[in-house]
RNA sequence: GGAGGGGUACCAAAGCGGUCAAAUGGGGCGGGCUGUAAACCCGUUGACUUCGGUCUUCGAAGGUUCGAAUCCUUCCCCCUCCA
């Protein structure tokens, strides 16, 4: 049977729940339909949490629909409650089109733009909501939206039980979503509005909207949570976020994220987020071959895609050497120290202060102790012990590492 | 507006005049075992240090005291109930 957008988007697992499946697959299946979804423009880049979003878009252009990029100039100014258990900090109206800008770049490497009728649209739902009435919205948009109702809904109701404060500006947010499903029909004929699973209530509400104010049938489709097998959200480790932008977030730690798949994810991670058809995945997992080159076939598939097939050959082969050999891999990051320091000798705790493997010379003092500090490959038992040029290479090179994954190559130049 | 409860480190939560840089749990980091996985075990988790100590931290500012996270005053914020 032939695939379809649909049947597709539920095979790779996207699927989380559908206002009307059926008829949106009878329309899909019939037309070329364009869809969007939302991005909250918070930071300068999106991260791996919004990457399943991501396919999606690229999964509607594979089957010859039109994707519509919404950048929230304006929702990001209010802030969405779900799924957040406190208030955000409000952020600045520049920041927030610097955003636009920066994350803008990320889908033009996700979406292709040839094909006139499938290449992205960006819309910024500034350009709408920004010219609000107060009162004609309440009265025009407003007036379909029950509070009754709207307190039933995750986002809020979870702050309330929570026992957290919810203000206001943050209870409206839901009203804007819709209202920005409702413009996108009306200008765009904008039909499917897709989500993470906790934009259920905020996509649902826009579907309400558009048939109560124009009597339109429109959809929306989730996909679910994504977590990785120890729970935590995807996207965000205690070290910070997997951004998807090169300067953030190197291409070789993109790569080492992936590589570090846990066992248990491998296999869907690489039906959400390679573009490999899911017949080979499933003959890949049955081959039962080494894990391990699956989670590389996922690292390469996964940086290539964002930062090009060089950079995830250069991440292999750097992590091949590092985990390897031991030796130094080109694409580890390099901090460059000038040689007049080195010739006087520096003592170990200046010098790793200049890298990023430690905040502190107290935190560097108990990497030490715990034996978590090598300098080309060797264990440092003295904290005192100072580093000159007998410890570089002959291409004045040296590695200190923190741990076994942590890697910086101090250059002299 | 009134009454009550509360704000402690990354998070949760103890402490309620000295022995408190602050119990305990989670998380993080490191070590061991491994496969750059998971699980498990061990260590560690404010800063600086000449390793003797020193400095800063328990919502904010003052005060009492030889001595405060702990007592008092004022202020800010959060929650519950009442109006």
């Amino acid at each position: 049977m032939q695939d379809t957008f649909l049947t597709e988007f539920k095979k790779r697992g996207y699927f989380n729940q559908c206002t009307d499946q059926t008829s949106l697959s009878d329309l899909m299946s019939k037309s070329k339909i364009k869809a969007y979804i939302g991005f909250d423009c918070t930071a300068p880049s999106l991260h791996v949490g919004s990457l399943m979003q991501i396919m999606c878009l690229r999964l509607l252009q594979k089957y010859g629909h039109q994707p519509i990029v919404l950048l929230g100039g304006g929702t990001t100014l209010i802030g969405d409650p779900s799924g957040k258990e406190e208030t955000r900090k409000i952020l600045d109206k520049n920041e927030v089109n610097r955003n636009i800008k920066s994350i803008e770049n990320i889908f033009k490497i996700f979406l292709k733009s040839k094909n006139p009728k499938t290449k992205p649209i960006f819309v910024n739902n500034y350009s709408w909501l920004g010219k609000l009435n107060y009162i004609n919205f309440l009265r025009e948009i407003g007036k379909h939206f029950t509070i009754n109702k709207m307190l039933t809904f995750d986002s809020v109701k979870l702050r309330l039980e929570r026992e957290q404060s919810l203000s206001y500006m943050e209870f409206n947010y839901m009203m804007l979503q819709a209202y920005d499903f409702y413009e996108l029909n009306k200008k765009h004929k904008c039909v499917l509005q897709i989500g993470g699973s906790d934009q259920w209530g905020n996509i649902v509400n826009g579907t309400d909207l558009i048939k109560r104010k124009d009597g339109k049938q429109s959809y929306g489709l989730t996909t679910p949570l994504i977590t990785m097998s120890s729970g935590a959200k995807m996207g965000k480790t205690e070290k910070g976020a997997i951004w998807l932008n090169k300067k953030m977030f190197s291409p070789y730690s993109y790569w080492q994220f992936w590589r570090n798949t846990d066992d248990k994810d491998v296999i869907n991670f690489l039906k959400f987020f390679t573009d490999l058809d899911v017949e080979k995945i499933d003959s890949l997992k049955n081959d039962s071959q080494d894990i391990n080159k699956l989670k590389i076939l996922l690292a390469n598939e996964a940086t290539a895609m964002l930062h090009g097939s060089k950079a995830a050959k250069d991440s292999e082969l750097t992590a091949l050497k590092t985990f390897g050999d031991k030796s130094i891999g080109k694409n580890l990051p390099v901090v460059k120290i000038k040689k007049n320091i080195i010739t006087n000798g520096i003592n170990i705790l200046d010098l790793v202060l200049h890298t990023n493997l430690a905040n502190s010379k107290s935190e560097i003092r108990r990497m030490i102790k715990n034996n978590g500090l090598k300098i080309n490959n060797e264990t440092v038992t003295d904290e005192l012990k100072i580093i000159n040029q007998s410890d570089f290479d002959s291409e004045n090179n040296m590695k200190v590492s923190h741990g076994k994954k942590q890697h910086v190559i101090i250059k002299i130049i």
